[in-house]
DNA sequence: ACATTCACG
DNA sequence: ACGTACGTGAATGTC
């Protein structure tokens, strides 16, 4: 009779290496194998599907020696090592298990055999149906009339199940459950090292069994047995048979049970899950979630409204109370408004701007194609109203400032930063995937909306489609905006939303848009004045080398200088030769050519990267508006495209001519401040090293005195020589410093290397005692913080691959300090950007280098925005030693810097 | 789409 | 023994 509750239970390492061998190699983005996982998820939910169980759990073994494991290998041996592309997926799995609330068995001193067998055996003695998924035969010793063994066996591509209850063993072995162990025993297996006795195989063992019906039997008979070397290996090998029996036994009493309450077999489809999923990659395991998370949405979209009047519209927003929380999204396009969506509590509209009739969209630019009208601007003022009213929560809020009120003290929250901030490793954070990941809310992106539509064409050709897409904007913005600040709350970065990047987001519009003038015909000239010695270089390589060939492919060009030329230099990269600079530069003393390279890759870097592409980005204003994005980089760092203005050329004075071009607009000249080595300044604060903080209160240069410590040298007697490695040091501090990275640097061996680290260490003991600080900390948590709490996780120290978790030591001792420091210019250029404003100057802050800020700076301002730049940088953070900051004048960045 | 190279801090 | 410095973006070539 079938009972009326069921529990299934997994054995975990046998399933997942049985997906291993049946499932091919997969791998994901990141590089990680995951096609076991795959294939356990597989099996797992197939057997979910057939046997509907109220339970379930997964047992694991914990490597640690087990009673069992100490007699096999006293026997002989260890087992055979578990293939690395299987090893990482075992901790993978069991996230996954874990993430979908599955109940995880794992005991020292415990097989996960025995796990299995006592915990059937009690389940089954409470009255319980059992089902138990294993690899492992040796389990069918654990089968009963209510305890079902399920072998899983994968051919052909297709997972097919074998059962077994007592009469299905009897079927295929001849012997009962309890007389498989016997038959095992006598047989062996080398697999699980149980050594048999010899002579004795899968036929001689079931003979004996089946006529003997036990071991013990046997050996009260062996005088009987007919065949004479089969009867003394048995008689010799009685220990043997013993030894075996114990090692095949599987324990049904050990101590361990399941709590049932939180192993029922439900809320599989978490979260967390679904993010475990996309980042490995099952697509159509996600599909099971898609259709539970799909009833949801079609709830939640049947609510939103489109609103067919402005007057409707504008009647709604209206009804919005003083600081009441509202979603907001907008969609524009060449600077025209095209729909809006809001969404309060209880309810989500949108309104969606006429499209004017006959309006053949491809003929027109964009600007002209929707103009401006009433609707637009009767809905702008409202907006802007209500922005200044309710507090607003919106995603990528730099790009809605030209609609909203522009002031700070009103508190709005973006969702974009938040869900940066939170995780700043990620690399997308659309509105959809902030939905999916922050309210477990699957909703289609623009691209599975509209492809590869502009929204003018969206609206114009599918306007309910638009405004439905519009509305999930405001929503997800609304209650996204909800979670994400509960979880800024919770993980303590709330004031760091609050006060630095929230403010900071309408600095860098502001920034964005103010942009910078760049000289256009001196620009072409710069460019033009490369062409010509590029030709030349050109043409005395080709002639070196004897062939012409594509000096920009590093494929021909490696082919070139080590096969055709015969240079020395071995291979580097996985594609081929390395060409890279520091590789070529090894061989530009017995090589001519070589100096010929590397000065053409120069050349032609400032005209492709920087003359022909900064030209592109000159506007009808004569200036380039770069984008200033906040939530790119690990670190809190901002970074700089379209084009990227953060790394025009300076080490070497032909690349920094171009700074020329960049000038002050009329009756203005640049003002270029920049942090001295805020990083160092950062790590003698963090580290709170005595030595290091005294050295700058000495107000020398720092290099100097740390290169006068570390080699004992008076500080006036210093080399140019132990400064520069001194810096080296410095610099490799703050990256995370290795011995082997600093010998590459200064070219000296690894050896050297080690002493210089060493006898820094032992100048600045509190440094030392810090960053092992940072990595032990990093460890614990999976995360490092900076002084203003931002956020880093490092999942790679985790890592069993000793390349990931280097690199993951490295970023915990880095990205505090790098971080930090970006922490304290943000918070510098909030203070610049207001006291430029409350000052009533019309000088603004233009650009950001990391540690360094540009103003466009009235002449006749001069004075007060020099004070305003030194006092602000300098009052950023209150370090214990002094931020020193540096500044410059000039008409154009080149004179500035 | 990915790798290589090189510009910046 | 393992094989690298930390953080970015753009241009170019290769598949």
């Amino acid at each position: 009779m079938e009972r009326s509750r069921k529990l299934v239970l997994i054995d975990g390492h046998s399933i997942l290496h049985r997906a291993f061998y049946g499932v091919p190699d997969l791998t994901n983005a990141q590089g990680l194998h995951t096609n076991a996982v795959y294939g356990f998820l597989n099996i797992m939910f197939r057997i979910l599907e057939e046997e509907k169980p109220d339970f379930l759990a997964v047992a694991f073994d914990v490597h640690a020696p087990t009673f069992r494991h100490e007699m096999y290998e006293a026997y002989k041996g260890t087992r055979k090592p578990m293939p690395e592309e299987l090893r990482e997926q075992v901790p993978v799995l069991k996230d996954v298990l874990k993430a979908m609330q599955v109940t995880l068995v794992e005991q020292a001193g415990l097989e996960a055999d025995d796990i299995l067998g006592t915990l059937a055996k009690k389940a089954q003695a409470q009255g319980l149906e059992v089902a138990l998924v294993s690899g492992d035969r040796d389990l069918l010793q654990i089968s009963d009339e209510h305890i079902k063994i399920r072998i899983p066996k994968t051919k052909m591509g297709r997972t097919e199940v074998e059962d077994y209850y007592p009469k299905d063993v009897e079927a295929a072995y001849q012997v009962t459950p309890l007389q498989f162990i016997d038959l095992k025993a006598l047989m062996g297996d080398s697999s699980d090292n149980v050594p048999g006795v010899p002579k004795v195989g899968q036929k001689t063992a079931t003979e004996l069994m089946v006529q003997y019906g036990s071991i013990e039997n046997i050996y009260a008979h062996v005088e009987e047995i007919s065949k004479k070397s089969i009867r003394e290996s048995l008689m010799e090998n009685r220990e043997l048979a013993d030894l075996s029996k114990v090692l095949v036994t599987i324990r049904t009493d050990a101590d361990v049970s399941i709590d049932y309450e939180a192993s029922r077999a439900e809320g599989f489809y978490t979260e967390e899950a679904y993010q475990l999923f996309r980042q490995l990659e099952f697509r159509n395991i996600l599909s099971r979630f898609d259709q539970e998370k799909r009833e949801d949405n079609k709830d939640i979209s049947a609510t939103f409204k489109r609103l067919e009047s402005r007057k409707a519209f504008l009647g709604k927003l209206g009804k919005i109370k003083e600081d009441q929380r509202a979603g907001l999204f907008l969609a524009a396009e060449g600077g025209n408004l095209l729909a809006a969506a809001v969404s309060v509590e209880g309810e989500t509209f949108a309104f969606a701007m006429p499209v004017k009739e006959n309006v053949q969209l491809s003929f027109f630019q964009e600007s002209e194609l929707f103009a401006e009208d009433e609707d637009e601007t009767a809905c702008k003022e409202a907006l802007r109203a209500l922005s200044a009213r309710a507090r607003i929560s919106a995603f990528d809020i730099k790009r809605l400032y030209p609609y909203l009120e522009q002031d700070t003290t009103k508190r709005y929250f973006d969702i974009l930063i938040a869900a940066y901030l939170l995780n700043p490793l990620k690399s997308d954070y659309a509105p959809e995937s902030i939905a999916s990941e922050h309210l477990g809310l699957q909703i289609p992106g623009w691209a599975e909306r509209f492809g590869k539509q502009r929204p003018g064409e969206a609206l114009a050709s599918a306007p309910d489609k638009f405004v439905e897409y519009c509305n999930y904007g405001a929503y997800v913005s609304l209650k996204a905006g909800e979670a994400l600040e509960r979880k800024l709350n919770e993980t303590g970065m709330d004031s760091l939303m609050r006060d630095i990047e929230m403010p900071l987001s309408l600095v860098l519009y502001d920034m964005e848009r103010e942009g910078v003038e760049v000289r256009r015909e001196e620009l072409k000239a710069y460019g033009d004045a490369l062409i010509e010695r590029i030709r030349e270089l050109e043409k005395s390589i080709h002639k070196q080398a004897g062939v012409e060939f594509n000096i920009n492919s590093p494929k021909q060009l490696g082919e070139v200088l080590f096969e055709t030329m015969k240079l020395p230099g071995g291979k580097k990269t996985k594609t081929g030769y390395s060409t890279a600079a520091d590789v070529l530069e090894k061989l530009s003393e017995e090589a001519p050519i070589v100096r010929d390279i590397l000065e053409y890759r120069q050349l032609t870097k400032l005209k492709s990267t920087y003359a022909d592409g900064l030209a592109v980005y000159i506007g009808p204003d004569r200036r380039i508006h770069t984008n200033f994005n906040q939530t790119i980089t690990a670190t809190g760092r901002i970074s700089s495209t379209e084009p990227n203005l953060q790394n025009i050329p300076m080490r070497m004075e032909l690349g920094r001519r171009i700074r020329k071009v960049f000038v002050p607009r009329e009756g203005c000249e640049f003002m270029d401040a920049d942090y001295s080595q805020i990083e160092l300044r950062v790590l003698a604060h963090m580290s709170g090293d005595e030595q290091l903080i005294e050295a700058y209160h000495m107000d020398q240069d720092i290099h100097r005195i740390t290169a006068s410590k570390v080699f004992h040298t008076p500080f006036e007697e210093v080399t140019d020589l132990q400064r520069r490695n001194a810096k080296a040091v410095n610099f490799g501090i703050v990256y995370g410093i290795s011995s082997f990275g600093l010998s590459q640097d200064l070219s000296i061996s690894k050896k050297e290397a080690a002493d210089y680290i060493e006898q820094y260490f032992a100048t600045y003991p509190g440094v030392k005692i810090f960053l092992d600080g940072l990595v032990a900390d990093a460890k614990e948590k999976g995360y490092i913080t900076t002084m203003f709490g931002r956020r880093r996780p490092i999942p790679e120290l985790t890592s069993s691959n000793f390349m990931q978790r280097s690199f993951g030591e490295r970023v915990a001792m880095n990205s505090p300090i790098q971080g930090t420091a970006a922490d304290i210019i943000k918070i510098a250029m909030i203070r610049v950007w207001r006291a430029l404003r409350e000052s009533g100057l019309k000088s603004r802050l233009i650009l950001q280098v990391h540690d360094e800020l540009v103003i466009e700076t009235y002449r006749e301002e001069e004075e007060q925005v020099r004070e305003i730049l030194i006092t602000n940088m300098q009052a950023a953070a209150d370090l214990a030693v002094a931020l020193e900051v540096d500044l410059h004048t000039g008409d154009n960045w080149y004179e500035a810097k």
